[in-house]
Parts: structure tokens; sequence; C-alpha cells
DNA sequence: AGCCGATGTAGCC
DNA sequence: TGGCTACCCTCGGC
């Protein structure tokens, strides 16, 4: 079969270093000239190759089946399956990628799988009555598609996790493998801080304080959780797992999920041996004892309590199970519903608004959604199939509720209803973001988008990528209040907005402004080869692919002034 | 450019 | 239950 090639119109690409104020010679301005020429011409040539289909076909095709004469690998762009394994999609034998249906279907490789249950009379009723009254997902021009900013390796291991500020618009958390934490102004671009002496390894999960918007709390493998200042960097250990220090691997107790219940006020976290954590806030001390709430000796990677009536605790993790519990009667043995799945389970949320959906992402390729916890839980309402199975090397993908829906509580007068009018808000509770690691072959490179993903239908609402970006983005976050998309792949991250939505005279490819990393402020303890590699900080490397580096350009300040 | 290592889970014995 | 190895569209460093 002929290597298919998904056809988009890219942007060229306009990158600006940040260490701009050291260069202020007289001749600064000609060296700014040829440098945006080289640029230019660089870029052209990039974007030529591929209009023409000039770019040599690189075959690289390697064993991966033991059988002789099965192959797979890359043949240019497109991936090509070995014939001998099962679909890497769907998992299902008989077919490769290429073929599944459930990639080809829609042409965008999203598409529900059966609907696994007969319906019930409660369902049937959804389904026929309720669902079609339900407003419809939000238009798709105010889905964040086009790199707005980034920050080009600024963390200096890959990113595992991202969190925006509640109240101020504008600044991003992100925490890394090497449990640094990341706190930065994306509306000034150039303002990041990375504090460094947190955590000694993974920061696998954070939550800004409710009762403090300059306090967040983060677990980590390291065995503890953190509670920092982000204005001062300042940190304190809630609890330590691992109080005597490193004992062997068979004694070494690291922490995953992580979430806050403000009304009992407490902290809940989960280490990798099945067991729960409750953290006094105030008091910072354990409150009571670890509870399994997972099987023994398995990896508990979520929590999430509810955001309409947070005695409700929803975990996940490494047992294939996702489960329900009720906070006052939190016990061994007290689970309310557990729900299967076929592999790990990365991670399980309720739905941001009302809490009564639930969306789960899980290793053997499929998104499951709950349409109410009030149901029958024995069965997901829907599968859907997507690509996000990779285990290891890669922050374990999760799909992300839009959580721009009216916050818990809030009295809605149903004839004056404001967010209906709101484009930004998703009333219906159905779009969901999720990276994919599956690439495609789009005008000759081979890309990872980021999709949008209607999780009623299982409609791919929008696929979102960069010819610049392709590296894999597991880790993705939508802005609480704004049309903006956080995204972090590998030790980079994007900020990414809709196109539509800029003034068209805005459209030009200057607005994409990318700052490379490794001179922000350090505070912290730092290790010294952190940054040992930035010497090169003048190339956006494109495995392998350099696009050099433009200075910035004298409509860039002006860009600033416009924000 | 090409190789290597870190790394998690599953399945086998 | 533990040890071993297969998995095989990563990414960064040397």
């Amino acid at each position: 079969m002929a290597p298919q090639v998904r056809r988009t119109a890219f942007p060229k690409v306009l990158i600006e270093r940040d260490t701009d104020s050291e260069q202020s010679s007289s001749d600064d301005d000609d060296e700014e000239e040829e440098q945006e020429n080289e640029n230019e011409e660089k870029t052209e040539e990039f974007n030529d190759t591929k209009k023409k289909g000039k770019s040599p076909i690189t075959i690289s095709l390697k064993k991966v089946c033991k059988k002789t004469g099965h192959e797979a690998g890359f043949k240019g762009a497109t991936y090509i399956d070995c014939p001998m394994k099962p679909c890497f999609l769907c998992k299902m034998p008989g077919h490769t990628t290429m073929t599944c249906p459930h990639r080809v279907a829609t042409e965008h490789g999203v598409v529900p799988a059966p609907h696994v249950n007969t319906q019930n009379p409660v369902e049937f009723v959804f389904e026929r009555q309720l669902k079609p009254r339900i407003t419809p997902i939000k238009p798709a021009y105010v889905i964040p598609n086009q790199v707005d900013c980034a920050v080009i390796r600024y963390h200096s291991r890959r990113v595992t996790c991202l969190e925006f500020h509640p109240t101020n618009n504008h600044i991003l958390l992100s925490g890394d493998k090497k449990g640094q934490l990341g706190v930065w102004d994306f509306a000034k671009v150039h303002e990041k801080t990375v504090y460094g002496n947190i955590h000694s390894c993974i920061l696998n999960n954070m939550r800004f304080s409710p009762a403090n918007d300059g306090m967040i709390y983060a677990a980590s493998s390291d065995g503890t959780v953190s509670c920092t200042d982000l204005e001062t960097g300042i940190s304190s250990t809630l609890m330590n797992l691992n109080p005597d220090g490193w004992q062997g691997p068979g004694s070494w107790r690291m922490l995953y999920g992580m979430d806050i219940n403000l009304e009992r006020g407490v902290v809940l976290v989960a280490d990798n041996f099945g067991f729960l954590y409750l953290v006094d806030s105030r008091s910072n001390s354990q409150t009571g004892k670890a509870i399994m709430i997972h099987k023994k000796g398995s990896k508990v990677v979520g929590l999430h309590c509810n955001p309409f009536q947070p005695d409700l605790l929803l975990s996940c993790g490494n047992d294939h199970f996702a489960r329900l519990w009720d906070m006052r009667r939190l016990e061994a043995g007290s689970v309310l519903a557990n729900l299967e799945h076929r592999r790990v389970v990365n991670s399980a949320y309720f739905s941001p608004f009302s809490g009564t959906k639930i969306l789960t992402t899980s290793q053997d390729n499929r998104l499951r959604i709950w349409d109410s916890i009030f149901r029958d839980l024995d069965s997901p309402s829907r599968e859907i199939v997507h690509s996000h199975d990779f285990n290891r090397h890669l922050t374990p993908f999760r799909a992300e509720w839009d959580p721009k829906v009216i916050k818990p509580n809030t009295v809605i007068v149903l004839r004056h209803i404001s967010f209906i009018l709101n484009d930004s808000l998703d009333p219906s509770e159905s779009l969901a973001v999720i990276g994919r690691y599956i690439s495609e072959n789009y005008n000759g490179t081979a890309l990872h988008p980021i999709d949008f993903i209607d999780i009623n239908t299982g409609q791919l609402v929008a696929e979102v990528m960069d010819p610049n970006i392709t590296t894999i983005t597991p880790v993705n976050k939508l802005h609480p209040r704004d049309d903006v998309l956080a995204s972090g792949s590998s030790r980079s991250l994007f900020i990414w907005r809709p196109k539509e939505k800029f003034d068209v005279s805005e459209q030009s490819d200057t607005r994409k402004i990318i700052v490379f990393g490794g001179d922000e402020k350090k505070r912290g303890k730092r290790s010294k080869d952190d940054y040992d590699d930035d010497s090169d900080d003048d190339k956006f490397n494109v495995k392998g692919k350099n696009v050099k580096v433009k200075k910035p350009a004298k409509q860039m300040t002006n860009r600033k002034a416009k924000r």
C-alpha cells in the first residue's frame, strides 16, 4: 500500500532567542537581517522539498518479528506495520494500523468501539430524550490549534505534569522527571523560573492549594508531599514515606496520585504499593492509617475528588481498575464501584462541572466514558479507540476534560443562562484533549498530533499539530477560563491558541515566539550537567532537522505591546 | 550518523 | 511469588 500523506498547510516559523539583550552592537541590524534571510532561506527550502516531494524517501524497515521476512519501520514519514503482528492501534489481529477500521473510518483515527453493553431503560431514556437536549459541543473555532509561544528545552528532563494558576491567567506550572518545578509567565514569555530543590525525582502530580493560590502541593516518586510558595520557592515537606532513606527497591515508596479535599482539609496521596494516605493540610501531619485501595503492591497513579460531592473519590492504578470511594467510609473493602479495564489505567477523572461522568485513559488504547455515576457502573457507556499506549520512556498519556464549564455550586438561573452564550464553555461536558502516540505522515513529516475528542460520539473535533514539534506530546492541559492549551512535549512547553480568534493582520507567521530554556533564573540546587547541552541553543531541534534560529525581529517587539 | 541506556508492564517459567 | 525477557512509531547524549 502506498504511504498515506495528510495534506496540511503549515505556516513558516519564526523563532526568537531570549539572549537578545546581550547583543547590541552597531552592526546588529545587519547581522539580524542576515540571519533573518538565512532563516527565510532555510525555511523555504524546508517547505519546498516537501511541496515538490524531492526529499529522498528513507526506508528504514527493521526486524520486529522473529519470523523471517517480516519487518516494520518508517518509509519516509509513514510507518509500515509488521503484517504478522496485531494492529498497533486497536490490538486486534488480522489487519495493520494502516487499515484499522478505527483509523480509517472517520479519516481521523478516532471512532467509538461498539457499544459494550445492551442499553438499560435509564440509558435508553438518556439517549433518546436527554442527550438530544444537551447543548452541542463548543464550536471548532475556539479550539486552540496554533502555537502561540513556547519554551524549548525548558526542563532538563521530560515534562510530567502541568497546572494552570487558578487566578492568574498567564501562569503555567510544570513538573518534570527530575522533580523540578517550573513557573512560567507565558504572557511575558521570558519570565520563567525553575525550582530545583523541591523533589529529588519524578514530580508525578501537583495541585494548587484551594485556600491559598500562591501555594502548590506536589507528590513525587521520592516519597514526599511538598508544599511550595511560588514566589520564593521555599518548600516544606508534609509527609515523607522514606524517612530512613534508600533501603533497596523493595521498600522505597513513591507517591503518584494526589488531590485535595478542601471540605475535609486534607491532601490525599497514594503510593506504589496500593495505599492511600490522608494528610491534614493545617497540621501538616498524616491523619489516620494508610488504606489499601488498590491491589497490594500496585501503583495508584491517579486520585480525583468529585467537584460536586467532594466525599466521592475516584482512584485508578496499575491493577487495571478505577475505583469509586466514599470518603466517609474509607477502608479496604468499602469500595462503591470497581471500573474494570483491560490494562493499566493512566488516569480517571470526574467531569468538571456536574461530576457525574467519568473519563478514563487506559494502556489498552481506549478511552472509557461512564455517562453517569448513578447508573450501573459494571461496564462503560462508551469506549473510544485512540492511540496512547506507550508505557515507558514517555510520560503516560491522560485524557483531560475541558474545564471551561460552570463551577460547582454556582447558582444558574435557567432563563438567563449566560454560559451558553459563551462559546468557550462546554456545557455538555463532552470535550477532552489527549496527545496521540501513533504518527501520521503530514506533508512528508511524521507528526504526533494532540487530539480533541467529543467523548459523546468519539468524533475527533480537532487534531492539533505543528511541523516543528516532531516529538510526542503526552502532557496536555486546557486553560480553566481561556481558549488556551498548554502542552508538555519532552523537555519543552507549548502554548496554543485558536488561529481563527486572532485578527487577520496578526495571522502572519511572526506570531510564533519560541524561547530557549537554559538561562532562566536559577533558584535552589541544580546539578552541574543540567544545561551542559545548551551551548547550541541557537537551534530548534526537530529530530535532526535543525531550523536555524532567527534573532528577534522588529515586529516581535510590537507583539508584546499588542497584548 | 549511529548506537546506547533509561525506563514500565506483561507474560512466561 | 520471583526472575527473566519481550515489547520495539522515544529521546537525548555521546
